[in-house]
DNA sequence: AACTGGTCCTTGATTGGTCAAGCAAATACT
DNA sequence: AGTATTTGCTTGACCAATCAAGGACCAGTT
Protein backbone atom coordinates (compact mmCIF):
# COMPACT_ATOMS: atom_id res chain seq x y z
CA UNK A 1 0.00 0.00 0.00
CA UNK A 2 2.71 2.40 1.46
CA UNK A 3 4.54 1.70 -2.65
CA UNK A 4 1.97 0.62 -5.06
CA UNK A 5 3.18 -0.50 -7.87
CA UNK A 6 3.06 1.29 -11.50
CA UNK A 7 0.11 -1.14 -12.20
CA UNK A 8 -2.26 -0.58 -9.84
CA UNK A 9 -1.61 3.36 -10.46
CA UNK A 10 -3.02 3.27 -14.10
CA UNK A 11 -5.92 5.19 -14.09
CA UNK A 12 -9.54 3.94 -14.22
CA UNK A 13 -11.26 3.52 -17.07
CA UNK A 14 -14.46 5.19 -17.61
CA UNK A 15 -16.42 2.17 -16.42
CA UNK A 16 -14.22 1.41 -13.81
CA UNK A 17 -14.66 5.33 -12.90
CA UNK A 18 -18.04 4.48 -12.40
CA UNK A 19 -18.65 1.79 -10.59
CA UNK A 20 -16.46 2.92 -8.43
CA UNK A 21 -18.52 6.47 -7.82
CA UNK A 22 -21.44 4.27 -7.88
CA UNK A 23 -20.04 2.14 -5.17
CA UNK A 24 -19.56 5.21 -2.77
CA UNK A 25 -23.02 5.98 -3.45
CA UNK A 26 -24.49 2.93 -2.42
CA UNK A 27 -21.53 2.22 0.42
CA UNK A 28 -23.09 5.57 1.83
CA UNK A 29 -26.62 4.90 1.11
CA UNK A 30 -27.67 1.61 1.27
CA UNK A 31 -26.90 1.57 5.04
CA UNK A 32 -28.67 4.05 5.90
CA UNK A 33 -32.08 3.77 4.06
CA UNK A 34 -32.03 -0.17 5.01
CA UNK A 35 -31.82 0.54 8.71
CA UNK A 36 -34.31 3.43 8.46
CA UNK A 37 -36.49 1.18 6.84
CA UNK A 38 -36.20 -1.30 10.04
CA UNK A 39 -36.67 0.77 12.24
CA UNK A 40 -39.37 2.73 10.89
CA UNK A 41 -41.49 -0.50 11.06
CA UNK A 42 -40.21 -1.81 13.85
CA UNK A 43 -37.70 -0.23 15.94
CA UNK A 44 -35.70 -2.64 15.30
CA UNK A 45 -31.87 -0.98 13.57
CA UNK A 46 -30.13 -2.71 11.30
CA UNK A 47 -27.28 -4.15 13.94
CA UNK A 48 -29.80 -5.43 16.52
CA UNK A 49 -31.32 -7.18 13.57
CA UNK A 50 -27.93 -8.67 12.67
CA UNK A 51 -27.10 -9.65 15.92
CA UNK A 52 -30.81 -11.46 17.03
CA UNK A 53 -30.22 -13.08 13.84
CA UNK A 54 -27.13 -14.46 14.08
CA UNK A 55 -28.26 -15.81 17.46
CA UNK A 56 -30.90 -17.38 16.12
CA UNK A 57 -29.20 -19.60 13.41
CA UNK A 58 -26.51 -20.71 15.99
CA UNK A 59 -26.60 -23.84 17.75
CA UNK A 60 -28.64 -23.59 21.15
CA UNK A 61 -29.68 -19.88 20.17
CA UNK A 62 -26.02 -18.96 21.96
CA UNK A 63 -22.84 -17.41 20.53
CA UNK A 64 -19.77 -16.21 22.88
CA UNK A 65 -19.10 -12.48 22.27
CA UNK A 66 -15.79 -12.75 19.65
CA UNK A 67 -17.65 -15.35 17.18
CA UNK A 68 -20.74 -13.00 17.25
CA UNK A 69 -18.98 -9.81 16.90
CA UNK A 70 -17.31 -11.30 13.53
CA UNK A 71 -20.42 -12.80 12.26
CA UNK A 72 -21.61 -8.96 12.80
CA UNK A 73 -18.67 -7.55 11.56
CA UNK A 74 -18.54 -5.45 14.80
CA UNK A 75 -15.77 -4.85 17.39
CA UNK A 76 -15.80 -6.96 20.13
CA UNK A 77 -16.45 -3.68 22.06
CA UNK A 78 -18.98 -2.86 19.51
CA UNK A 79 -20.50 -5.84 20.03
CA UNK A 80 -20.51 -5.63 23.98
CA UNK A 81 -22.23 -2.24 23.59
CA UNK A 82 -25.22 -3.63 21.21
CA UNK A 83 -25.75 -6.78 23.30
CA UNK A 84 -26.16 -4.10 26.35
CA UNK A 85 -29.08 -2.43 24.56
CA UNK A 86 -30.75 -5.74 23.45
CA UNK A 87 -30.33 -7.21 26.77
CA UNK A 88 -32.05 -3.80 28.77
CA UNK A 89 -35.06 -4.75 25.95
CA UNK A 90 -35.17 -8.39 26.99
CA UNK A 91 -34.18 -9.56 23.97
CA UNK A 92 -31.05 -11.35 24.45
CA UNK A 93 -29.64 -12.83 27.94
CA UNK A 94 -26.01 -13.26 28.84
CA UNK A 95 -24.69 -16.22 30.73
CA UNK A 96 -21.06 -17.01 32.10
CA UNK A 97 -19.37 -19.63 29.83
CA UNK A 98 -19.34 -23.04 31.74
CA UNK A 99 -15.76 -24.18 30.38
CA UNK A 100 -14.33 -20.68 30.29
CA UNK A 101 -15.08 -18.38 33.03
CA UNK A 102 -13.89 -15.62 31.12
CA UNK A 103 -16.13 -16.09 28.32
CA UNK A 104 -19.58 -15.01 28.30
CA UNK A 105 -22.21 -16.19 25.64
CA UNK A 106 -24.88 -14.14 24.12
CA UNK A 107 -28.33 -15.98 24.66
CA UNK A 108 -31.34 -15.58 22.17
CA UNK A 109 -34.16 -14.96 24.66
CA UNK A 110 -37.92 -16.15 23.78
CA UNK A 111 -38.67 -12.53 23.32
CA UNK A 112 -35.71 -12.07 21.16
CA UNK A 113 -36.66 -14.68 19.16
CA UNK A 114 -40.49 -13.41 18.94
CA UNK A 115 -39.07 -9.84 18.20
CA UNK A 116 -37.11 -11.60 15.27
CA UNK A 117 -40.15 -13.51 13.91
CA UNK A 118 -42.16 -10.06 13.42
CA UNK A 119 -38.90 -7.84 12.06
CA UNK A 120 -37.74 -10.12 9.48
CA UNK A 121 -40.49 -9.25 6.91
CA UNK A 122 -39.66 -5.79 6.93
CA UNK A 123 -35.67 -6.71 6.49
CA UNK A 124 -37.00 -9.15 4.04
CA UNK A 125 -38.99 -6.43 1.86
CA UNK A 126 -36.11 -3.56 2.29
CA UNK A 127 -33.57 -5.74 1.14
CA UNK A 128 -35.66 -6.68 -1.83
CA UNK A 129 -36.34 -3.32 -2.24
CA UNK A 130 -33.13 -1.24 -1.72
CA UNK A 131 -30.81 -3.77 -3.20
CA UNK A 132 -31.83 -7.28 -5.03
CA UNK A 133 -34.43 -5.46 -7.21
CA UNK A 134 -31.81 -3.65 -8.75
CA UNK A 135 -29.87 -6.88 -9.86
CA UNK A 136 -32.95 -8.88 -11.44
CA UNK A 137 -31.35 -10.72 -14.60
CA UNK A 138 -27.72 -10.64 -13.02
CA UNK A 139 -25.42 -13.49 -12.41
CA UNK A 140 -26.08 -13.95 -8.51
CA UNK A 141 -23.99 -16.21 -7.57
CA UNK A 142 -21.01 -15.05 -9.28
CA UNK A 143 -21.84 -11.36 -7.89
CA UNK A 144 -21.83 -12.87 -3.96
CA UNK A 145 -18.45 -14.57 -5.09
CA UNK A 146 -16.54 -11.16 -5.51
CA UNK A 147 -18.50 -9.73 -2.79
CA UNK A 148 -17.32 -12.26 -0.82
CA UNK A 149 -13.77 -11.71 -1.67
CA UNK A 150 -14.22 -7.96 -1.98
CA UNK A 151 -15.56 -8.32 1.77
CA UNK A 152 -12.81 -10.48 3.21
CA UNK A 153 -10.28 -7.62 4.63
CA UNK A 154 -7.28 -9.26 3.97
CA UNK A 155 -5.51 -6.73 6.19
CA UNK A 156 -2.07 -8.15 4.86
CA UNK A 157 -0.82 -5.26 3.81
CA UNK B 1 -43.00 -0.89 3.43
CA UNK B 2 -45.81 -1.08 6.38
CA UNK B 3 -47.62 -3.09 4.22
CA UNK B 4 -45.49 -5.39 2.06
CA UNK B 5 -47.19 -7.19 -0.02
CA UNK B 6 -47.35 -11.13 -0.56
CA UNK B 7 -45.00 -11.14 -3.25
CA UNK B 8 -42.40 -9.27 -1.78
CA UNK B 9 -42.48 -11.97 1.10
CA UNK B 10 -41.32 -14.87 -1.26
CA UNK B 11 -38.41 -16.31 0.55
CA UNK B 12 -34.89 -15.45 -0.98
CA UNK B 13 -33.60 -17.93 -3.04
CA UNK B 14 -30.05 -19.81 -2.12
CA UNK B 15 -28.28 -17.14 -4.65
CA UNK B 16 -30.02 -14.41 -3.38
CA UNK B 17 -29.13 -15.27 0.19
CA UNK B 18 -25.48 -15.81 -0.65
CA UNK B 19 -25.93 -11.90 -2.29
CA UNK B 20 -27.76 -10.39 0.74
CA UNK B 21 -24.99 -11.92 2.91
CA UNK B 22 -22.10 -10.82 0.70
CA UNK B 23 -23.65 -7.10 0.59
CA UNK B 24 -23.79 -6.81 4.41
CA UNK B 25 -19.86 -7.68 4.81
CA UNK B 26 -19.41 -5.01 2.06
CA UNK B 27 -21.50 -2.53 3.28
CA UNK B 28 -19.56 -3.05 7.16
CA UNK B 29 -16.16 -3.60 5.72
CA UNK B 30 -15.47 -2.17 2.83
CA UNK B 31 -15.50 1.69 3.44
CA UNK B 32 -13.77 0.85 6.90
CA UNK B 33 -10.98 -0.79 5.19
CA UNK B 34 -10.86 1.59 2.64
CA UNK B 35 -10.86 4.20 4.85
CA UNK B 36 -7.98 2.92 6.87
CA UNK B 37 -6.24 2.10 4.03
CA UNK B 38 -5.99 5.84 3.30
CA UNK B 39 -5.70 7.37 7.04
CA UNK B 40 -2.59 4.60 7.44
CA UNK B 41 -0.86 6.07 4.44
CA UNK B 42 -1.54 9.75 4.12
CA UNK B 43 -3.73 10.95 7.21
CA UNK B 44 -7.07 11.78 4.60
CA UNK B 45 -9.87 10.25 5.77
CA UNK B 46 -12.15 8.87 3.27
CA UNK B 47 -15.09 11.75 3.65
CA UNK B 48 -12.24 14.28 3.73
CA UNK B 49 -10.52 13.17 0.39
CA UNK B 50 -14.26 12.98 -0.94
CA UNK B 51 -15.04 16.27 -0.34
CA UNK B 52 -12.39 17.71 -1.46
CA UNK B 53 -12.41 15.41 -4.38
CA UNK B 54 -15.47 17.37 -5.10
CA UNK B 55 -14.72 20.05 -4.91
CA UNK B 56 -11.79 20.05 -7.28
CA UNK B 57 -13.79 19.04 -9.77
CA UNK B 58 -15.82 21.74 -9.44
CA UNK B 59 -15.78 24.99 -11.48
CA UNK B 60 -13.54 27.49 -9.71
CA UNK B 61 -13.08 25.10 -6.78
CA UNK B 62 -15.99 25.59 -4.81
CA UNK B 63 -19.13 25.07 -3.75
CA UNK B 64 -22.02 25.85 -1.71
CA UNK B 65 -22.54 23.80 1.45
CA UNK B 66 -25.77 21.77 0.73
CA UNK B 67 -24.08 21.04 -3.01
CA UNK B 68 -21.12 19.27 -1.58
CA UNK B 69 -23.48 17.30 0.84
CA UNK B 70 -25.57 16.01 -1.43
CA UNK B 71 -22.39 14.91 -3.38
CA UNK B 72 -20.64 13.17 -0.33
CA UNK B 73 -23.81 11.93 0.58
CA UNK B 74 -23.43 13.59 3.88
CA UNK B 75 -26.10 15.28 5.56
CA UNK B 76 -25.75 19.42 5.60
CA UNK B 77 -24.17 19.23 9.38
CA UNK B 78 -22.01 16.81 8.70
CA UNK B 79 -20.42 18.56 6.25
CA UNK B 80 -20.35 21.54 7.97
CA UNK B 81 -18.62 19.51 10.39
CA UNK B 82 -15.91 17.86 7.90
CA UNK B 83 -15.56 21.46 5.96
CA UNK B 84 -13.98 22.73 9.64
CA UNK B 85 -12.27 19.92 9.98
CA UNK B 86 -10.70 20.65 6.52
CA UNK B 87 -10.83 24.15 7.20
CA UNK B 88 -8.18 23.72 10.48
CA UNK B 89 -5.92 21.92 8.42
CA UNK B 90 -6.20 24.61 5.83
CA UNK B 91 -7.15 22.54 3.02
CA UNK B 92 -9.94 24.36 2.26
CA UNK B 93 -11.65 27.63 3.14
CA UNK B 94 -15.29 29.29 3.47
CA UNK B 95 -16.52 32.47 1.59
CA UNK B 96 -19.64 33.87 1.83
CA UNK B 97 -21.72 33.70 -0.87
CA UNK B 98 -21.99 36.87 -2.99
CA UNK B 99 -25.78 36.37 -4.41
CA UNK B 100 -27.20 35.24 -1.09
CA UNK B 101 -25.90 36.19 1.76
CA UNK B 102 -26.91 33.25 3.95
CA UNK B 103 -24.91 31.13 1.77
CA UNK B 104 -21.51 29.80 1.82
CA UNK B 105 -18.88 28.41 -0.49
CA UNK B 106 -16.53 25.92 0.22
CA UNK B 107 -13.15 26.71 -1.93
CA UNK B 108 -10.49 24.23 -2.11
CA UNK B 109 -7.20 25.88 -1.67
CA UNK B 110 -3.96 25.24 -3.11
CA UNK B 111 -2.96 23.38 0.09
CA UNK B 112 -5.93 21.51 -0.50
CA UNK B 113 -5.69 20.94 -3.79
CA UNK B 114 -1.34 19.77 -3.54
CA UNK B 115 -2.65 17.64 -0.57
CA UNK B 116 -5.30 15.60 -2.89
CA UNK B 117 -2.84 15.03 -5.46
CA UNK B 118 -0.22 13.30 -2.77
CA UNK B 119 -3.17 11.42 -1.81
CA UNK B 120 -5.08 10.06 -5.04
CA UNK B 121 -2.94 7.51 -5.46
CA UNK B 122 -3.29 5.69 -1.97
CA UNK B 123 -6.99 6.43 -2.67
CA UNK B 124 -6.64 4.79 -6.41
CA UNK B 125 -4.60 1.70 -5.41
CA UNK B 126 -7.14 1.41 -2.11
CA UNK B 127 -9.81 1.17 -4.48
CA UNK B 128 -8.42 -1.36 -7.02
CA UNK B 129 -7.09 -3.85 -4.27
CA UNK B 130 -10.74 -3.54 -2.37
CA UNK B 131 -12.36 -3.42 -4.90
CA UNK B 132 -12.31 -3.58 -8.45
CA UNK B 133 -9.90 -6.72 -8.67
CA UNK B 134 -12.68 -8.58 -7.79
CA UNK B 135 -14.63 -8.07 -10.77
CA UNK B 136 -12.70 -8.48 -13.50
CA UNK B 137 -14.53 -9.62 -16.34
CA UNK B 138 -17.85 -8.67 -15.18
CA UNK B 139 -19.38 -5.92 -17.01
CA UNK B 140 -18.58 -2.87 -14.98
CA UNK B 141 -20.84 -0.71 -17.06
CA UNK B 142 -24.25 -2.99 -16.03
CA UNK B 143 -23.04 -3.28 -12.78
CA UNK B 144 -22.02 0.82 -12.30
CA UNK B 145 -25.97 1.12 -13.34
CA UNK B 146 -27.14 -1.44 -11.17
CA UNK B 147 -25.70 0.19 -8.26
CA UNK B 148 -26.40 3.62 -9.03
CA UNK B 149 -30.26 2.45 -9.15
CA UNK B 150 -29.70 0.98 -5.37
CA UNK B 151 -28.16 3.77 -4.37
CA UNK B 152 -30.65 6.23 -6.09
CA UNK B 153 -31.64 6.09 -2.11
CA UNK B 154 -36.04 6.81 -3.00
CA UNK B 155 -37.40 7.89 0.40
CA UNK B 156 -41.05 7.67 -1.70
CA UNK B 157 -42.26 5.12 1.51
C1' DA C 1 2.50 -23.41 44.28
C1' DA C 2 3.78 -18.98 42.57
C1' DC C 3 4.92 -16.07 38.53
C1' DT C 4 4.47 -14.80 33.63
C1' DG C 5 2.12 -14.01 29.76
C1' DG C 6 -1.82 -14.42 26.95
C1' DT C 7 -6.94 -14.38 26.18
C1' DC C 8 -11.85 -12.69 26.83
C1' DC C 9 -14.51 -9.21 27.62
C1' DT C 10 -15.76 -4.56 29.50
C1' DT C 11 -14.98 0.28 30.32
C1' DG C 12 -13.39 5.11 29.43
C1' DA C 13 -12.33 8.55 26.16
C1' DT C 14 -12.85 10.03 21.66
C1' DT C 15 -14.69 10.38 17.00
C1' DG C 16 -17.72 11.19 13.24
C1' DG C 17 -22.01 11.02 12.17
C1' DT C 18 -27.43 12.13 12.98
C1' DC C 19 -31.65 15.01 14.02
C1' DA C 20 -33.83 19.05 15.95
C1' DA C 21 -33.61 23.73 17.17
C1' DG C 22 -31.87 28.26 16.22
C1' DC C 23 -30.33 32.40 13.65
C1' DA C 24 -29.87 35.35 9.77
C1' DA C 25 -30.98 36.55 5.21
C1' DA C 26 -34.26 36.26 1.38
C1' DT C 27 -38.77 36.07 -0.43
C1' DA C 28 -43.81 36.37 -0.55
C1' DC C 29 -48.00 38.51 0.98
C1' DT C 30 -51.20 42.29 1.90
C1' DA D 1 -43.45 49.12 3.88
C1' DG D 2 -44.08 45.52 7.34
C1' DT D 3 -45.00 41.09 8.64
C1' DA D 4 -44.83 36.01 7.85
C1' DT D 5 -42.76 32.26 5.76
C1' DT D 6 -39.06 29.85 3.80
C1' DT D 7 -34.24 28.88 2.97
C1' DG D 8 -29.19 28.03 4.12
C1' DC D 9 -26.26 26.95 7.31
C1' DT D 10 -24.56 26.21 12.15
C1' DT D 11 -25.00 24.63 16.77
C1' DG D 12 -26.39 21.59 20.64
C1' DA D 13 -27.62 17.18 22.26
C1' DC D 14 -27.15 12.69 21.29
C1' DC D 15 -25.73 8.08 19.48
C1' DA D 16 -23.25 4.19 17.87
C1' DA D 17 -19.05 3.00 16.59
C1' DT D 18 -13.78 2.96 17.41
C1' DC D 19 -9.27 2.27 20.03
C1' DA D 20 -6.63 1.84 24.17
C1' DA D 21 -6.43 0.50 28.82
C1' DG D 22 -7.91 -2.50 32.52
C1' DG D 23 -9.78 -6.61 35.23
C1' DA D 24 -10.59 -11.40 35.51
C1' DC D 25 -9.28 -15.71 34.37
C1' DC D 26 -6.50 -19.49 32.13
C1' DA D 27 -2.26 -22.00 30.89
C1' DG D 28 2.65 -22.79 30.83
C1' DT D 29 7.07 -22.51 33.33
C1' DT D 30 9.95 -23.17 37.01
Amino acid sequence: MSNPSAETLQPLTPDEEALVRALGQVMYVLPRTIDADMVGDRQLPLTEYTALMNLSEAPDRRLRMHELAALCYLSLSGMTRTIIRLETQGLVKRERCEEDARGWNAVLTDAGFARLEESWPSHLAAVRRRFLQHFEGHDLARLARAFRQAGAAETTD
